[in-house]
DNA sequence: CACGTTTTGTACTGATCCATCCATAACAGC
DNA sequence: GCTGTTATGGATGGATCAGTACAAAACGTG
């Protein structure tokens, strides 16, 4: 009935989300979009409307597939909460290590964004807040069972210690972005765990 | 022997960091830094040759006076070591709740800038390593007098915790930029310092 | 094989970007 | 009060910005 795309708007979607988080939302341009996309400029505009639409459609492609593999490690039944929480830590180190550009890391796109724009777009700001609360339940939960459990004998509130960790997380990526090295992550890890351990 | 400036340099200068802090580097345009410092364009090239070079000196004053800060309060011999990390804690929180503009926290320029631009810009980039070392020996110096003094029981090696304080400090400052409360900040500094108690 | 519809490529828009030019202004020293 | 030097203000420049207009192209359908 007409004509049809060329192109698999959620490569596209990917490639664009790639763009952002190796550079940012204000150091991107359109034609970094094109290039990275490999569409021109009407098919862009045509399928996402502007800039800042695609960045927002990029932003929770990001959120939803990067949450969604944290969960999975978290509510992991079979294993004790302590050690979920291990290995999300491990997998943190391990993506800041194989997500570069450069020999660099990109860090994640959600810090990115909270540190560039959250301040000055309300509805990238929702998002961002919308993510947060979700991820420090699962969080939570993963703590009240360890705290249950006896694992963890820290007894600050479960609250607490989820955005405690969740902290710890960002400051990784920041680290990372800041040149640390494997080892460095992995103790930043191992400390915040004992924090838990009580 | 000719005509002296109607502005302080100094000043100029504390205003154009201050507008960086606060939008980062892309989004902050040389009429936005006109509007902050109160120079008109050829002041501002005249002085300062270019925006990035602006940047540059900006940033190099902001890591001077913050991490001048903050080793005054590590090295002072008055406090036992882990009081001083907690009162270094306590200092983070405390700007986080001060250097606000609309209601929200500006995180540190430091954290911003190397999520925003340390990998595009090799000068940024020494800069931060070079101050990043500053502060983690610092901290390395307190804690080894901590561990020594029993006060820290930790067993891990003084490097690695002085990077888990670092990137705590980082997390607590993204956090602060997603919009954690101050309850919220002083739990992730507490839960920090109880990983160092061991 | 033509028609209707959507995609695509190219050219273009006005705005804004960083930076410079240049004439004027304001001072210090003679 | 002139001269030399720097600071300032306003106009201007070329590049790039996000976004659009439009015609040609490519398909499904009748």
């Amino acid at each position: 009935m007409a004509r049809p795309r060329l192109f698999d708007e959620e490569r596209a979607l990917d490639a664009a989300m790639l763009a952002f988080w190796e550079k940012g939302y204000e150091a991107t341009s359109t034609q970094d979009l094109c290039e990275a996309t490999g569409l021109g400029r009407s098919s862009i505009y045509n399928t996402f409307s502007s800039k800042h639409d695609l960045f927002r459609r990029a932003l929770a492609r990001y959120v939803e597939t990067m949450t969604a593999s944290q969960l999975e490690i978290l509510e992991d039944a079979e294993r004790p909460p302590l050690e979920r929480i291990g290995a999300l830590f491990a997998r943190i180190v391990e993506q800041e290590f194989t997500q570069r550009r450069e020999g660099r890391s990109i860090g994640c796109l959600s810090v990115n964004t909270t540190v560039e724009s959250a301040a000055r777009d309300p509805e990238v700001d929702r998002m961002l807040a919308r993510d947060l609360r979700v991820r420090l339940d699962a969080l939570r939960a993963v703590i009240e069972a360890g705290q249950r459990a006896g694992e963890i004998a820290s007894g600050r509130d479960a609250e607490a210690l989820a955005r405690f960790v969740n902290a710890v997380i960002g400051g990784m990526r920041v680290s990372a972005q800041g040149g640390a090295d494997r080892p460095a992550l992995e103790g930043i890890a191992a400390t915040a765990v004992d924090a838990l351990r009580g």
